[in-house]
DNA sequence: TGTTAGCACTCTGTTACCCCGAGTGCTAAA
DNA sequence: TTTAGCACTCGGGGTAACAGAGTGCTAACA
């Protein structure tokens, strides 16, 4: 359908466009060393590109842009592998570099590095807790009325909530009372947990234990776990330096967007398959993101849960690079969670 | 030192402009009900108050706009307490509507409403962590060689962090070094700890545990809790609305301010006394705060501690307003945080 | 002596205009 | 098929003109 040249001349505009945010021009593209060819000729070409939709023009006598037709064609056909800088791989494996013991932390390095390289905002979403299972329940109590609950998951997610009971609650009635729910909600999802707390808890705890229902009432809300999983943000300025956004209005429309987590959630999160996804501008069904391309990773983890790493930059971004980078970090970060999660599947 | 006639008129000038971004010139001024003399004396007055420093130009013949000395003079000796609007109030109380057992979550609710009401930037800083003591240790075992060591705080807080022990370690091991660690550092400020742990812990360990060097050093490091304390934040971009901040190099320089937390956190760290603090401008000392004024609010809570709640504006900022809703919230999270910490000391 | 009307002057922001440079499309020649 | 040449177009930068808002000063007034 294209020709090698207009492959090549498609090429060195988005590259250089890329690169320069300028709009590119078919004199400044025959000067290039890999073109060889006149101007004119380079003007029937883009003219022919234009036709088809690849490229356009900001006004009638401007140098081309690529459309988002071009960038979804040069995403789709036109990238190859880029290696990575010596220095990039050495900064994503510092990231591992110390023993890290935590989901949270390692993630929110990672969407810091990431960041970083880039230039751009990265977002990342950890596995699932909602499928951490139980591990351990336990209660300290504080104050007279009051307690903390802490459920500790087989991921080694920490999750605690203070509550409070009826003063003339006996110690050894709430001691009774984890005891149970250790014996039998050790195993459960989060997910579950709510539910199975009414469920099946309701009955036994009735029959071991006075004022049953209020302690049961506290536990319920403590082990309403939210609904998704936190948001990990990295440079989250970032796209304040791209020249797409020196538009005030503009920035404050992306960044209302990226305030609105839930709906960042649903652009991200794991997809049906696993690896890169490349979404282009108006291919986000988004206004804010009109000129943003978002690239996301969608990686594995231990007992079947999904990661998911993504960048998000001007449509003018650096996708060679920046798939480049996903791919090697969500490749450290799916060895890296998995250690922590498969291991604690074992006991 | 001002006659009542120049008070009246900077007071006007500086209302005028904290509501309208733009200098306010004699015809102006004189067409206002407050205001009964001709631009003729409105402009003779304004020339003195620019002699004293109170306004100044933006140019030769531009209309006058509050110096920072000006505004110094009216937070100092101009301010009537302004009484808020029912509104305001009924959204405060809503934070404490729930009875909430968190202190992370009240404060950040806080952030969130106060930042709301205000459209500037809000910055809460709760009570020192460093100061909790020490009310149970737990350790959970997690995989083989892992286990999640758990420190729950007089206050309610909860401190995780999984670490690593040689496999050879037993259980028991384990249990008794857990024993021993409640046994001595309960009630331990946690600033402390870590100290208390190597100074006397270590001996008493030698004496019981095998390997205790490994176990000793594994909990060295979960007991460092982060030298000061989370920030949290209302409205980060609201400062984008404000027309001081079109200017995007500006806001990009505030923006990485506010990034840098530890700078921030100098910044409203709670300081000698209670109450209001106001700063204005370069007395903040620092460029990207040039054209921002700081209002801290310094709370007590319980047992000597204190917190802190700042609101960071444009100079052009409503200072009457933002005063009370400082006033206001700063009493009622000092309550709320008392309650929370007063009551748990008593065990 | 304090207040005010009047006037000349100053500065900003907007609009209109011009011109240059960069780019295009088309045509005709190689 | 490629290229040189040329007419045309558009944006951006610079300048001039002008209206509007403001000031400072002076002189008159109460």
């Amino acid at each position: 359908m294209l020709t090698d040249r207009q492959l090549l001349i498609l090429q060195v505009i988005i590259d250089d466009f890329i690169r320069s945010a300028q709009p590119v021009g078919s004199r400044s593209l025959s000067k290039k060393n890999e073109i060889q060819f006149s101007s004119a000729t380079v003007r029937n070409e883009m003219s022919d590109l234009e036709e088809m939709g690849f490229i356009e023009k900001t006004h009638t006598s401007s140098g081309r842009v690529p459309s988002e037709k071009g960038y979804r064609f040069y995403v789709d056909h036109m990238l190859s592998p880029q290696a990575l800088q010596q220095q990039d791989i050495s900064q994503i494996h510092s990231i591992f570099a110390e023993r890290i013991y935590e989901m949270e932390n390692i993630v929110q390095r990672s969407a810091k590095i990431l960041s970083e390289l880039t230039n751009y905002t990265s977002i990342v979403l950890g596995p699932n807790l909602q499928e951490n299972r139980v591990k351990q329940i336990q209660v300290v109590p504080l104050t007279e009325g009051t307690a903390i609950a802490i459920i500790v998951t087989d991921t080694g997610h920490v999750e605690s909530r203070r509550f409070s009971f009826p003063k003339d609650l006996k110690a050894e009635d709430i001691e009774h009372m984890v005891r149970l729910l250790n014996d039998r909600l050790v195993g459960t999802p989060l997910m579950e947990l709510h539910d199975r707390l009414y469920k099946e808890m309701a009955i036994l705890l009735k029959r071991h234990i006075a004022n049953y229902d209020l302690m049961l009432q506290a536990f319920a809300e403590i082990m309403n776990v939210p609904v998704h999983d936190k948001l990990f943000f990295g440079g989250k300025m970032n796209m304040m330096n791209q020249p797409e956004f020196s538009d005030i209005d503009k920035l404050r429309l992306l960044m209302d967007m990226i305030e609105r987590e839930d709906n960042l959630y649903n652009l991200i999160r794991p997809t049906d398959g696993i690896g890169i996804q490349v979404k282009i501008g108006k291919e986000n069904e988004n206004v804010a993101m009109e000129n943003c391309s978002l690239i996301t990773a969608t990686f594995p983890i231990a007992s079947g849960q999904k990661g998911s790493l993504a960048i998000l930059g001007p449509t003018r971004m650096e996708y060679s690079r920046v798939i480049s980078l996903l791919n090697m970090l969500s490749g450290d970060l799916s060895k890296a969670l998995s250690d922590l999660y498969g291991k604690s599947q074992e006991s």
